[in-house]
DNA sequence: TCCTAGTTTATAATTATTCTAAAGTAAATA
DNA sequence: TATTTACTTTAGAATAATTATAAACTAGGA
């Protein structure tokens, strides 16, 4: 993903580009793998990466920014810190408790061949498989 | 659930029945349904169902204690609570994000047809199948 | 260039949870 | 039963993640 295709995105969500949101844009989404990672890690990952300084809001607003216009998903991981998701796709995910790590598993690695309907009134939305992993 | 049923779940699990732990128990155990909740709800259902008062402390020591002895299973959800589960038998959840209620799914109600295989070295320890709903 | 709404920032506030250490209690021991 | 001991409860302090505040800054339009 290019520079340009990284201010079209920002623009098209309504975000202006600013020199924090590209910075932060070229890290999360100009790679070959997507990745999961929680506000501290990629404050970490920031300071390292970039000579940059950011302020811990920021990444706590630009990443809230960007979840909400759809460029990263959340992920239900047990523990206090919340995990992001650079795949916006729908897909599954090993956890390995032991490193607190996120496998990504692609959506049609797993077949669901029977499931309940939704309650009374509700539809359902999606469907995520968490498989726990062990030694 | 009887009283002696109480003390016993309490004893076999190395834990002293206190006053504290065995009206916590009580309330937890002896009913028909099992049921979710985080450690806020249950604070707040224990001051309206019993005359006792409890520590705030008393009551994550307490729901701790239940789920290292087994007796309870944590739960991920989105947000920033932690909940908690008194059906301890492998099952699933739909997930109500408009009421932030966890409705059980019997495991036998899902039928997983094709699964990846863990990766190098790990083993698969469950799987938990989360359905989220939407109106 | 000037203006303005949107953004960043340092810092304070909030929320959920864990820690601390003193006081209380269950139950083993004498 | 009285004494002892380890375990438990408790109020309050501490911590950790996140969100709120409000002043300074900046992108982009007029
Ligand atoms: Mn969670
Ligand atoms: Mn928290
Ligand atoms: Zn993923
Ligand atoms: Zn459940």
């Amino acid at each position: 993903m290019k520079k340009i295709d990284i201010f079209k995105k920002l623009r098209s969500s309504g975000l202006r580009p600013t020199k924090q949101r590209v910075e932060i844009a070229k890290f999360l989404f100009e790679r070959d793998k997507t990745f999961h990672f929680t506000v501290e890690s990629l404050n970490k990952l920031l300071e390292k990466k970039t000579t940059f300084k950011f302020a811990l809001a920021t990444i706590y607003n630009t990443v809230h920014a960007f979840k909400n216009a759809g460029h990263l998903n959340e992920v239900d991981v047990r523990g206090k810190k919340t995990y992001f998701d650079t795949n916006i796709i729908n897909h599954h995910h090993f956890y390995d408790n032991e490193t607190s790590e996120l496998i990504d598993i692609d959506a049609k690695e797993i077949v669901i061949q029977k499931i309940p309907k939704a309650p009374n009134g509700k539809k359902i939305k999606n469907v995520e498989v968490f498989i726990n992993l062990k030694n």
